[in-house]
RNA sequence: GGAGGCGUGGCCGAGUUGGUCAAUGGCAGCAGACUGUAAAUCUGCCGGGUUCGCCCUACGGUGGUUCAAAUCCAUCCGCCUCCA
């Protein structure tokens, strides 16, 4: 375990940390009990604990879960302690928050593999110095049986009953394993040993949030205060950011591709990134957004900010206005990108097997619909229609800019 | 322990008196037009190979019946419901 953080000589006002901190807020329970450890910390010189359990299940971060790093980073900026907790006991149970079905159970190594891949990404985010990292195994396995058991004789049915996915999943017949029950337990167990003043988690784990602090009355410790952010809507505008959907920014995307994508949400969700994902102030969120309703500013030059803020935090400020500009030459100006890597092709080769060898297209059957649709461009000039699926380029000194749709590129020499 | 139901292409979901089913429809996706790589809209495509005639693979797995099976039979696997 890490030292604890070192605490600035003075805290910020009250008012003023509750502004960062209930930013972007979906639950906040209780806010005046926040402000009154706000002020008892303040007046102590203590900063306040804060937990926040990562489950070490998937360790590919994109941008959705930056909006809980960054809350966490913003207790970090106020001078509190920060604990990140990896559940490496908790994964082995599997949360079945907002789950259908039981999760698998994973292993210890792929847990312990999983949470320093985690680890490896957090700390584009949070202060690395004075984040303390802890593993709930520490307290959870010496436990044992004896507390397990101890720990459910605090709750019952009826209040984990209140939860929706298991009371749907009850209603419908579907299977809720017990050690699944013991889950909200357990994680609401690892508040009690940390003594959290606060926790955070994603809107998706208030139920865990609140069973910690019901368990903190049950032991006769101050209740935590439950925080909770919203999910980030993904690319597409409407479901959660999740990998598996296709609808993320990995936090490793390099910086072009985190730009591009950025520039493709819809206009709408452009103000819930700005609120989530950048610490513009509010209310100059909302003169931009007024802006735009007024028609005094054009959503892509705001959408453009935002992007660069965006590639900013994970590359820097020059790799920004390097996409940038790498997008303006290649969308607005019909350029290509300039890091394109040459690919040789025999002559000979006719052009519908030309781009799946380029892997511009998946197989012969999409290449040739590519180009009927008139997707293929060679140089600029658009090569179309059924004769131009056996066109075969000729060798010639400099080489060829293959583009299939609007972002796909190669560059071929023909041999 | 007993009774019954279900398993179709990335997802949802038609189709099971056997052929005209690569399999209706919706979503997602891709491409074109319009744009701002936004939204909305319109159009086309959307298993693979092709000498563009066709051919191959595919409806949980396997093995049958048949000239012919997603559709019938057997068996195995998986999921679910009800009763005890």
């Amino acid at each position: 375990m890490s030292e604890q953080a070192p605490k600035p000589s003075v805290f910020l006002p009250v008012e003023e940390q509750m502004t960062l901190l209930a930013r972007g807020a979906v639950d906040l329970i209780e806010e005046d009990q926040l402000r009154q450890k706000l002020q008892k910390s303040r007046d102590s010189g203590t900063p306040l604990t804060v937990k926040v359990g990562f489950d070490p299940s998937s360790p590919d971060l994109h941008l959705g879960h930056t909006v809980l790093l960054r809350k966490m980073r913003h207790f970090q900026q106020l001078g509190h302690r920060v604990i990140f907790l990896i559940g490496d006991f908790t994964a082995m149970i599997g949360d079945p928050t907002g789950k259908k079905t039981t999760r698998p159970q994973l292993t210890k190594d792929q847990v312990l593999s999983n949470a320093q891949t985690y680890q490896d990404q957090v700390f584009k985010v949070l202060d690395r110095e004075t984040t303390v990292v802890d593993f709930n195994s520490r307290w959870l396995s010496a436990l044992g049986a004896e507390g397990i058991v101890r720990l459910a004789g605090r709750y019952t049915l009826a209040r984990l009953m209140e939860r929706d996915d298991f009371r749907t999943r009850f209603a419908e017949g579907q299977p809720i394993h017990v050690h699944e029950l013991l889950y909200p337990l357990v994680q609401g167990y690892d508040s009690v040993a940390l003594e959290a003043d606060v926790e955070l988690g994603g809107h998706d784990q208030i139920f865990n949030l609140l069973v910690g602090r019901n368990l903190m009355r049950e032991e006769n410790l101050a209740p935590q205060i439950c925080l909770t952010v919203p999910l980030l809507v993904g690319l597409d505008g409407t479901e959660k950011m999740s990998k598996s959907l296709g609808n993320a920014i990995a936090l490793d995307d390099p910086p072009r591709e985190v730009y591009g994508k950025t520039l493709s949400i819809p206009d709408d969700l452009m103000w819930d990134w700005y609120l989530l994902l950048t610490d513009l102030p509010e209310s100059e969120i909302a003169e931009r957004k007024q802006a735009v309703t007024a028609g005094d500013a054009h959503p892509k030059a705001l959408k453009q900010e935002l992007a660069r803020r965006i590639v900013t935090d994970y590359h820097g400020a020059e790799a920004a206005t390097e996409a940038e500009a790498e997008f303006e030459r290649v969308f607005a100006g019909g350029g290509a990108p300039d890091d394109l890597e040459q690919i040789d092709i025999a002559a000979a080769t006719p052009l519908f097997r030309l781009l799946v060898e380029a892997e511009l297209a998946s197989s012969n059957k999409e290449s040739r619909r590519l180009i009927e649709q008139g997707a293929v461009s060679v140089d600029g000039e658009p090569l179309r229609g059924p004769e131009a699926i056996q066109h075969e380029l000729s060798a010639r000194r400099e080489p060829y800019l293959l583009k299939v749709g609007k972002r796909r590129f190669a560059r071929i020499r023909i041999l």
